[in-house]
DNA sequence: GATGATCTTATTGTAAGATAATCCAATCAC
DNA sequence: GTGATTGGATTATCTTACAATAAGATCATC
């Protein structure tokens, strides 16, 4: 049996002034009352209901500025993944579960980006000036760098958005055994990159997920 | 040209107390120094300290309990998708890259989901369970209930922990358009699961796609 | 009258202290 | 030994106060 815990002030305020946001249909820069008002509407301390703004700042979800007061905000995912990537050190995950997630969602993309890239050349090109890159990159942690951004265009150029969230999602988790390519799969890396666009480009959908398959599951026998 | 506000004391501090975790190797259940010293610490007032902690306990990072203290904590998914789910009112998103995801993520994990359902006839067992709960849905909520239940045990079934969290991200953000979702489709939509958990037994993987994202896109014409 | 500096006011930011509630462990009674 | 009690440590919450900031009002000056 667990000791239940009575439910903190502040967490309840927090949900409270949510649900006052979405009662009074508040949208982003919209003004709140002040801190003084709200506490007193929730009878409760000035300083207990900013433990509770403050929170909700945190996630942002509000503002606050001094002289002007509270205001609705729009949610920030860099602040999101910013937050997750600290805990990308203290959670553990199973590289595989990893891995075969990356390739379910790279692969997925792809008939996506090859419809897009008839329609629009500045995609190929994008890509390609990417894998340019790879060939001036000189030390490792440039190397990685640029392998995540080539990995985050492919999945923009296929429009949709959740999933390019997903991804620097996974990247995160990913981060941490990244590190140990080594050297050696610096060159085919970079040809398999390449060779990756020249199947999407030629429409060749079953090569290129192969090739893209074959690329992100070489992680696994460096970890 | 942009005011560029003085960084505020809580955030500095909040950043000072995640190194703090970083840098002494804290896992979780390991404990951090009282408020006073911590605040002690940092030069500042307790109070300042508590907004910052009050807002890393908000994230789920720490736990702060009266007569223990702040100890560390792993990462709450659900903590973090109900408030994800609280922007999903104001954030606006495509229905169309929604359901491209969806079908991208859920005809992704199939395969995976063949090769576990021959190992453990209990995941068979449980879909189909699923699908009976169905027939005996009498309004849409419950409905809407169980065809969410359905889909989540489908990318449970993959064993791929990350596509479920992104699976339940995206089902917050249909929930909006969902409840569009006809009297007349009820039946076609549990004859659709029925045959999906065939195909899938059978190992017959195509089908089992195909009928998959018949099934999801149905939801486009709906909204 | 227009313009820029200054004052006022409202609001949040930070601080210090006090009291209550909670938990853990050591102590005590049996 | 075992269970109840107590004490100390720690957070939870409140109170009060003052500093910092920003927006608008006022006023002097040209």
């Amino acid at each position: 049996m667990k000791t239940l815990r009575r439910p903190k002030i502040r967490d309840q305020v927090a949900n409270q002034i949510q649900q006052y946001i979405v009662s009074e249909k508040l949208g982003p820069g919209d003004r709140l009352p002040t801190e003084s008002k709200l506490a007193e509407t929730f009878g409760i301390s000035r300083m207990s209901l900013r433990e509770a703004t403050k929170a909700l700042e945190f996630l942002g979800i509000v503002e606050s500025k001094a002289g002007v007061g509270l205001t609705v905000r729009c949610i920030d995912m860099e602040r999101l993944t910013e937050h997750l990537s600290f805990h990308a050190g203290l959670l553990e995950a199973d590289p595989q579960q990893l891995i075969d997630s990356r390739v379910i969602l790279e692969t997925g993309v792809l008939p996506h980006v090859v419809q897009r890239m008839k329609k629009d050349p500045a995609i190929e090109a994008g890509l390609r000036e990417i894998v340019r890159q790879f060939e001036s990159a000189r030390d490792l942690k440039t190397f990685i760098a640029i392998d995540i951004q080539f990995h985050r265009s492919l999945l923009e150029a296929s429009g949709l958005q959740p999933l390019v969230a997903f991804g620097d999602l996974l990247h995160v988790f990913f981060q941490r055994f990244r590190e140990s390519v080594k050297k050696a799969g610096w060159k085919e890396g970079v040809e398999s990159h390449r060779r990756l666009i020249d199947h999407l480009a030629a429409g060749n959908l079953d090569k290129a997920t192969a090739e893209l398959r074959k690329h992100i599951e070489s992680h696994k026998e460096r970890s």
